[in-house]
DNA sequence: CCTTTACTTGAGCAATCACTCCATAACTGT
DNA sequence: ACAGTTATGGAGTGATTGCTCAAGTAAAGG
């Protein structure tokens, strides 16, 4: 997973994967179909991962919307940290490395979609907790922090100065923060 | 430029160049030197291409600020119509495909802060005529803006339901428009 | 009109790609 | 301990990769 999450689906050879499973060509194929088997399974535990992180930290906190506006604030420490293979959304590398239509595709347009689905969960919760004004559209602040986490992951690979990088996750989380009614 | 903006540069082969170009290995080599030489002069027409595009937009407008939820709203109509080889921006598919140091990547971060500048530019045109509060920090702004961008070029090549695009965009929109001081 | 220079051509290079196959090693149930 | 089953190892498949180069064509110069 970590390697296809860094150099991507089609910078990652075969070779490069049996060196990293410690297995060789006949069990990769007897284990996963193929190399794009393979790289559904990584995108899966991917995706898993990412959704349970989310659903614990958001669905099951006091405050929803608090605690989503500490995990864009996070982002910025993760950028730095070499202990992520990447700084980056895998799903997002996915979904760029396979721009035309395709069962792949389809796979990551459903985990994204996956999780969005939390985050729309998340703030439904929010305003039922009063963190958010009546009427807010939950789906519609979902796509929106969404946006947000695309576009800081990839600030972050961008390698940005970190005092930088924590002011600008600041300043989208204090955005979240102008949500909550007086 | 096409070609790599839609595939990327692992994804496309030297064949698939030759058929676009209509030219024969031997030319293509001794126009540009290798395969990522042909990709470098590609980024550099599409950065300049966009960068020229931005300075138009917002540095020539009366009301910069404006000028840029606007260009931040149009995202959305862009990504609905075929004319655009790709609704994500070349620019960050070149930065998730060379996560590693080199030149490449060297290239790519240098184009980014070249974008990044020109927002700044306009960011400080807007604050000198009142569209801002006094203090703002241009370059601060200028990375927010960024973030907004590539956050809504990935939702596009998504391929998110129009009006749901549209919402979106407008969303951040609002945002800058809520800079505006009362 | 011929020579010289500049450019294009496309067959073909070694290397690498994803992948297959089957003998062999390693378990499993009896 | 042994037959039956499953998993592994690793050489080797044809196809494709990025790239080279000698031969050929066009353009330029006198």
């Amino acid at each position: 997973m970590a390697l296809f999450w860094v150099r991507g689906y089609h910078a990652t050879s075969l070779k490069d994967l049996e060196a990293a499973l410690n297995m060789r060509p006949g069990s990769i194929y007897a284990a996963f179909r193929s190399k794009e088997g393979l790289y559904r399974a990584a995108l899966d535990l991917y995706a898993g991962r990412m959704q349970a992180e989310l659903r614990d930290l958001a669905l099951a906190a006091p405050a929803p919307l608090a605690a989503l506006q500490a995990h864009l604030r996070a982002i910025a420490g993760q950028s730095c940290g070499t202990q992520r293979p990447s700084s980056a959304c895998m799903l997002v590398k996915a979904l760029l490395d396979h721009p035309q239509e395709g069962a792949l595709r389809d796979l990551v347009l459903t985990h994204l979609d996956g999780v969005e689905q939390i985050l729309a969960e998340a703030f439904a919760r929010a305003g039922e907790m009063g963190e958010l004004p009546r009427g807010s559209d939950p789906a519609r602040l979902a796509r929106r922090m969404q946006t947000y986490v695309f576009g800081l992951k990839i600030q972050a690979q961008r390698g940005l100065a970190p005092e930088a990088m924590q002011r600008l996750c600041d300043d989208l989380a204090a955005e979240l923060g102008a949500l909550v009614p007086a």
